[in-house]
DNA sequence: CTTAATGTCGAAATCGTTTTCGTTAATCAA
DNA sequence: TTGATTAACGAAAACGATTTCGACATTAAG
C-alpha cells in the first residue's frame, strides 16, 4: 500500500495535478467549489504532499537541526520539549544531535545537518568551543541559526539566554542576607561564558556586601553535570572549616556536596548552607532539598524556535536580519539547604 | 552559496551526470581511471547527493523515527543515546518524537513519522497504550518496527527488552539474603508490562523464600518518575512498621521513600532496606547511595538500531522477517541502601 | 458585434538523483 | 575482413510536488 500522490487524487476527481496541488494550497485561479471537493477528499484519504518532493521544488524541508552538548541532561531535555512543541505547531520537523561538548563533533554535527538541508540550526555550543568558523558558516549560507542557552561573544547571531550573572548575583545575595559571610564557589569550567558569568555574578554579591573574596574558595568543576561537589566538599571541611555556605554552578556539584556533608554528619543548612543552579528534577528530593536558580528550559526553547520562525521569514522576503537577543526571567527557588 | 550538484561536478569534469553519479556509487561500467578522478573531486569540494532528491528516485529516506514515552529520562536518553550512534555509523537520521504517555499522541506521532517517510519506526509505547491497531498498521505498511523497554503482548514484532521478571526476582532476593522478612513493593501503574512483571518477579523470590505476600504491602505508583514513594513511605511507617524492607518499581519512588525516611531519621539500611530499579545518574548521589537493578540503555538502544537495519536489508531483498525478541542482561548494582 | 477582461483549468518545465537502455569505439575470434 | 563481444560513457525517463505560462470559455465593455 504505496503512499497517495497528487495524481491518485486528480485521477479520483477528474482533475490535473495542477489544479489539485493548487486547490490544496488555496491559490486564487481554482474556483471554490472545486477547492471544497478537492480539500474533502484529501482528508477522506488523509493526504499529505510528500515533503521530499515538495522540497525539491520549494528547497524549503521543513525540517530544523538542533544541537545540543548533552542529550542526558535535565535541563537540555526541557529545552527540546520547548522546540518541539514549537516546531510541531508550525508543521517542523526537528534532528535533534548531541556534540558531546565535543569541538570536534559539533562542526561534524553541524556540516551533517547542513548536509540534510535543514531549514535552520537551534544550538547550544559545546564547553570546549573555542572558535566559531564553523557557526558563522551557518549564517554564510544564509540558513538562519539561534544560540540558546550556551552561546559566544565572538559571534553575533540571534540567543535566547539567561541573565547568569543577575542570577548568580541573585542567589548568593539570599545566602548572605541569610548570614552567611564565608562564602564558596564551586564554579564550572573556564571556556563557557555562563560559568564566567556565574563566577562574576558571585563576586558581585561578595563585592556589594563587603564580604572577602578568596581564590582558594573557588573550585573548578570539569564537568558540571559530575559529583565532583563530593570530593571538593571534602576539600572544603579539611582545609577551609570557615565556609559557612555554597555557591554552586549547577544543581549536580551541590547535590555531590550535600551527600559528603551528610556522610559527614555536617548539618545543613545550619553548618553550612548549599545553594545550586539549575533546578533539575532532583533537586528537590534530595535530603536536604536544593535551593537553587530555576533555568526555564521549556520557555527558552520556545522562544528559539520562534526566533528562527521569525528570522526565516524575513530570509524568504530577502530582507535582512538583525541579530536578537532574548533574555528569558529565572527565579530563586528557596527549599531545605539554604 | 547553493549546494553543489552532480552537474556541478559534472561540468567541471567534462563528463555526464550519469557517469560521476555512478563513479561515485562504484558501478562496473565506469573506468578506474575516471571513478579516481570523479571521487577525487568530489572530496575536494565536499560534495553529498542531495538526500531528497535520492530519496524521490530510491524511496529510501535514510532516516527513522523514534518515539518514546518521555524525553526528560534517564533511561530513554540512554536508549536515544545507542540508536543515535548506532544510527550515524549507517547513515542513519534520527527524527525524535514523544508520546508523553499518551495513548492518542503516540497514534499522532505514528501517522507524523509515517508521512515524513522514515525507513523504520522504534518505539517504546506508552503506558496508556492499550490497543496495537497503530502499530500493526507500520508493519502492513512493510515499513520495519522495533520495540523496545516497553512492549506488548498484543502484538508480535521485534523487540529489544529485559527480563523484568528475573532481574526483580534477583533484587528481591538480595534483599532477602540480607535477612529482609518484611518486604513491601512501590508498583508501577497497572497497564504496562514492565511493571507487571517486575511485580512478578517480587512476588516469586517472596514465594521461593516462603515469605509472605500481602496486598497491603503493595502500593501503586501513577508516574514511576515522580516521588510519589515519599508518601507512601508515611504510610508504611504509620501503618505498617513491620515492614523492613522497599523494593521500588523504578529508582525515583525509592528516592523518594528515602527522603522522608531521611527528614523522619529512620537510618537506612538498618531500620529499613531501599532497592531501586533502572541505575538513574542519580541514584549514586542520594545518601544513603541507592542499591538498584542496571538496566543498560545505551546497549539496547544500539541493538533496536540493528535489528531494525536487519530488518530491513531483508525487506529490500523482498524476503519475510521473522520477528526476534533480544534480552539484554541486567546487573544488580549494590550501594548503601540495603 | 467586436474586443477586452475575467474566471477556471492544464501542459509542461523544474528541482537533483538514480537507473535503464542505448550508443560508440575498441578488441577479439574466425 | 567481418561479425561478435566488451568496455566506457550518456541520453532520457522516472520519482512527486510546485509554479509559470497559456488555453479556453464566459462575461463585460465599447
Amino acid at each position: 500500500m504505496k503512499n497517495l500522490t497528487l495524481k491518485d487524487i486528480a485521477t479520483a476527481l477528474d482533475l490535473s495535478i495542477t489544479t489539485v496541488s493548487k486547490a490544496l494550497k488555496d491559490y486564487p485561479d481554482v474556483s471554490t467549489n472545486t477547492k471544497k471537493k478537492v480539500k474533502a477528499y484529501a482528508k477522506e484519504v488523509n493526504f499529505t504532499p510528500n515533503a521530499y518532493a515538495a522540497y525539491l521544488r520549494t528547497q524549503e524541508s521543513k525540517m530544523i537541526g538542533v544541537i545540543i552538548p548533552q542529550l542526558n541532561h535535565y535541563f537540555f531535555s526541557n529545552v527540546l520539549k520547548g522546540i518541539m512543541n514549537a516546531a510541531e505547531e508550525e508543521g517542523y520537523m526537528v534532528i535533534i544531535l548531541s556534540s558531546e561538548e565535543s569541538y570536534e563533533l559539533e562542526k561534524k554535527q553541524v556540516d551533517r545537518l547542513m548536509k540534510q538541508n535543514v531549514d535552520g540550526i537551534l544550538m547550544s555550543i559545546a564547553d570546549s568551543t573555542h572558535d566559531t568558523e564553523h557557526i558563522d558558516n551557518i549564517s554564510k549560507q544564509n540558513i538562519p541559526l539561534v544560540l540558546f542557552d550556551k552561546y559566544s561573544k565572538l559571534s553575533e547571531c540571534s540567543s535566547v539566554i539567561i541573565n547568569d550573572q543577575n542570577a548568580a548575583f541573585t542567589a548568593v545575595e539570599h545566602l548572605i542576607k541569610s548570614g552567611r559571610k564565608n562564602i564558596a564557589h564551586l564554579r564550572g569550567p573556564l571556556l563557557p561564558q555562563n560559568s564566567i558569568d556565574r563566577f562574576l555574578g558571585y563576586r558581585k554579591a561578595l563585592e556589594k556586601h563587603q564580604l572577602p573574596y578568596k581564590k582558594e574558595w573557588v573550585f573548578t568543576c570539569q564537568d558540571i553535570t559530575s559529583d565532583e561537589g563530593y570530593t571538593y566538599a571534602k576539600d572544603i571541611l579539611d582545609k577551609h572549616p570557615e565556609i559557612d555556605a555554597i555557591f554552586a554552578v549547577a544543581d549536580m556539584p551541590a547535590i555531590g556536596a550535600i551527600k559528603y556533608f551528610n556522610e559527614q554528619n555536617i548539618s545543613i543548612p545550619e553548618q553550612i548552607a548549599v545553594m545550586g543552579f539549575s533546578n533539575w528534577k532532583i533537586s528537590g528530593l534530595v535530603t536536604p532539598a536544593l535551593s537553587t536558580v530555576n533555568q526555564p528550559g521549556e520557555t527558552m526553547g520556545r522562544k528559539a524556535f520562534e526566533l528562527f520562525y521569525e528570522e526565516l521569514q524575513l530570509h524568504k522576503k530577502g530582507e535582512k536580519f538583525a541579530p536578537k537577543i532574548i533574555e528569558v526571567e529565572t527565579s530563586l527557588v528557596v527549599r531545605d539547604s539554604t
